[in-house]
DNA sequence: GAAGTTTTTAGACTATATCTAATCTGAGAT
DNA sequence: ATCTCAGATTAGATATAGTCTAAAAACTTC
């Protein structure tokens, strides 16, 4: 995604293409790797202009709202954060904590009833165990 | 699940029952209701004997490290805990954020090659939406 | 360019979780 | 029964994560 699409997204979605707000949005489309907001604020730090901590909570919480980021859940101290693209699902490792992404399919539904007078908006599927990395070195270990 | 199950669970994963530790499995046990490390903090002092902060966590730190409770995935502030007893599923309210239990059914897993060298130990499948009460308050409202 | 709105900002504040070092407890050894 | 000592508990300090406030800056509209 280039700068003009993410200034198209945000601006059709009602929040103004500010400076901080875009490098928010700019992080999290180029780099997807399910980033804490602490991860998130010092990157978009490292690049003029600056943001402040308050300033990237917000964004943050902005563009959630707007439907252009997701928070993951994940357990553990920090939320974590992606620009919504494509479907897909979730792999957390038990060693490591890193999230990955698992290519999409469709999931079933719970059977007629068991749901009741619930109103489903998505669903999410995480799988839990050892990454690649962490399945090898423990193999080897 | 009675006391004395309880204290032969905790035993057999080489945990001494001590009063505190077994205040926090009995509040899991009796109310499955996901609740914060505060809410448990609160139950478990509403009766002899006290527990402190750290010991809660503590306790629940080890009771998760021993299998017995496991920390529900959820976005949000503090974590939430269960004891584990039968599989099921999860379904979190967008409005008021209550996290209720959905019949255990099988979920495929994906397919073969795109989980790599990874090695899947579990899968938590959330769906989100709103919960009864809330869907019938929106209907009405 | 004046007026009104949204956004940003530093830093205070709140909430959640962990650490520290002293003390206590209890199950096995004697 | 008493001793012993690893394991457990404690209060309070500290660390980490997130929100709020009030003033200034940036933008939009007239
Ligand atoms: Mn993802
Ligand atoms: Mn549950
Ligand atoms: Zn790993
Ligand atoms: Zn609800």
């Amino acid at each position: 995604m280039d700068a003009a699409e993410i200034r198209q997204f945000l601006e059709g979605s009602g929040l103004r293409c500010t400076p901080q707000r875009f490098a928010v949005m700019a992080f999290l489309t180029e780099h997807n790797r399910h980033a804490t907001a602490a991860e998130i604020f010092e990157a978009v730090n490292r690049v003029d202009p600056r943001s402040s901590r308050a300033t990237t909570y917000n964004n943050l919480r902005d563009l959630v709202q707007a439907g252009l980021v997701r928070e993951v859940a994940v357990e553990g101290r920090g939320a974590r954060f992606e620009a919504i693209g494509v479907p897909h699902h979730h792999f957390v490792c038990d060693h490591c904590g890193n999230v990955e992404d698992l290519e999409w399919y469709d999931v079933p539904k719970p059977a007629g009833g068991s749901l009741g007078k619930r109103v489903v908006r998505e669903c999410e599927l995480i799988f839990r165990g050892l990454c690649s990395n962490c399945a090898q070195r423990s193999a080897s270990g």
